[in-house]
RNA sequence: GGCGGGGUGCCGGAGCGGUCGAACGGGGCGGUCUUGAAAACCGUUGGGCGUGCAAGCGCCCCCUGGGUUCGAAUCCCAGCCCCGCCGCCA
């Protein structure tokens, strides 16, 4: 939810922002409803405070309570339309963009930042991840529908080792920085779900389980922001870091049809999260700092890649900058996203209530940020960098300790 | 799944249906005392919303949502959560 206060203060200067998402709009039924809002309230309070009696009421004092119960019972009603109206559409305004996030709507439209690496001269075409791994059993597309449906995957033998030793890896250098590890719950109620971001505009992409009431999240990132909802923190514990390692699920809606090869885009993943709570004055600082994080991450495994500033339009309700690392993926020839980071400012913490102790005024809300250290995702960039004509693949060294066998796919 | 107990402020813990946003203790903060600290003493200390430049004023909140009542933290119903015991099963 965007800042109320600061909407109705300058909407001019709002509305503008929130239109590089779309969202112009939402804004306008926004205010209006809560204009109509603010409205009724006032009359409510007014009719309330002369209900207000000390002890016993006289007869002629009960005669005139009744009727003002009567009148406030249909303003009651018209004040609890008004207020319904009013969250529908603060619901579904999106986080205001970042100015430095750049205009546009689209992948294309990301600004490029830097790239780092060289994409590897082969000598000979390279193969990508599902053809590289076909003889050696890694992925198990056909039982995988059979058994799930499309895009649902076994990862099997040292591509199973390899994904695993890769979520160590990332672990390991996270909790090195001080972050906190965390196995998260991956069946979460609605309001952790509603909470992030992920509802009720997202709601398409998730799974839900009916019975129980309960969403698969799509990414740790929703039980990381819940961990801390409706608590107000102490200033000192600022910032908090966590780090998730969870199986992902997500429907993948609208996107019949796109990367339906390999385990490139698949219903159900692994993934190392980064999530922070901080002060609202450090939240840009440490959104530079979990995008330096990820960077580190992909260097040490040696993966060419560019940093791409995400266009207004492409980020998502809750975000109000994102960076994507794009990696070279040999098999596609082509950038695609390995990470992303986003700092979403004060929209989740105001959903999930989650603030902290100022000192001097009352509490105020946090400012919430993810990353992706590692997903499946970066296995296939590690696969398809890092092949061999003899169809081996050269394993980051790192990986070892992290128990990667050390040659993998090799002839001999 | 069955039975029983319980959910109150930062924590512990009271609360005949009206004078309770809430006793008391602890903690925190400010102060007195002290060379400094401790102890002692005094004071202070929940959140949200609306309105206002502000001081302030008003409304709402004692797990959540309904209900009874002129009036509910206190009574009734439903849900959620926690604790204990039994059963079943990873």
């Amino acid at each position: 939810m965007i800042d109320l206060k600061a909407a109705r203060a300058h909407p001019d200067v709002v509305r503008a922002a929130v239109a590089r998402k779309g969202g112009e709009q939402l804004f306008d039924e926004l205010i209006r409803a809560d204009e109509e809002w603010r409205q009724l309230q006032t009359q409510v309070d007014e009719l309330r405070a002369r209900t207000k009696l000390k002890g016993k009421p006289t007869p002629e004092q009960l005669e005139e309570l009744t009727r003002i119960k009567g009148e406030l019972k249909s303003l009651e009603d018209q004040l609890d339309r008004a207020e319904a109206s009013m969250q529908h559409f603060w619901d579904r305004v999106p986080n205001p963009p970042d100015a430095s996030a750049p205009d546009g709507w689209d992948e294309g439209d990301a600004e490029e930042i830097r790239r780092w690496g060289e994409p590897a001269d082969f000598g000979f075409e390279p193969r990508d991840h599902l053809d590289i791994g076909a003889g050696l059993g890694w992925y198990d597309q056909e039982r995988g529908a059979n058994v799930s449906g499309s895009r649902f995957v076994y990862r099997m033998g040292d591509a199973a080792l390899l994904e695993l030793a890769l979520y160590r890896f990332a672990l390991d250098r996270l909790v090195a920085r001080g972050f906190v590890p965390v196995l998260p719950p991956v069946l979460v109620r609605e309001k952790a779900m509603y909470g992030t971001g992920f509802l009720p505009t997202d709601d398409v992409n998730l799974y839900y389980i009916e019975r129980d009431e309960l969403y698969l999240t799509g990414t740790s990132e929703v039980a990381l922001a819940g961990l801390h909802m409706e608590e107000i923190l102490a200033a000192d514990d600022l910032p908090l870091r966590y780090a998730g390692y969870s199986t992902c699920f997500r429907r993948e809606a609208g996107a019949a049809g796109k990367d339906t090869r390999g385990i490139f885009r698949v219903h159900q993943f692994d993934k190392v999260e980064m999530f922070s709570y901080t002060r609202p004055e450090s939240s840009r600082d440490e959104h530079e700092y979990l995008l330096s994080v990820e960077e580190e991450l992909v260097q040490e495994l040696g993966i060419p890649y560019r940093v791409v500033n995400v266009a207004a339009g492409d980020l998502g309700p809750s975000a109000a900058k994102k960076y994507d690392i794009e990696a070279w993926f040999p098999g596609q020839q082509r950038y695609r996203e390995i990470t992303s980071t986003s700092n979403t400012t004060d929209y989740q913490a105001r959903r999930l209530k989650i603030r902290f102790r100022t000192g001097e005024r009352g509490p105020d809300l946090v400012h919430t940020l993810n990353g992706t250290a590692i997903t499946a995702r970066s296995l296939v960039a590690i696969i398809e960098n890092f092949q061999q004509e003899d169809g081996s693949i050269a394993v980051p060294p790192v990986l070892e300790r992290f128990g990667a066998p050390t040659r993998v796919g090799a002839a001999g």
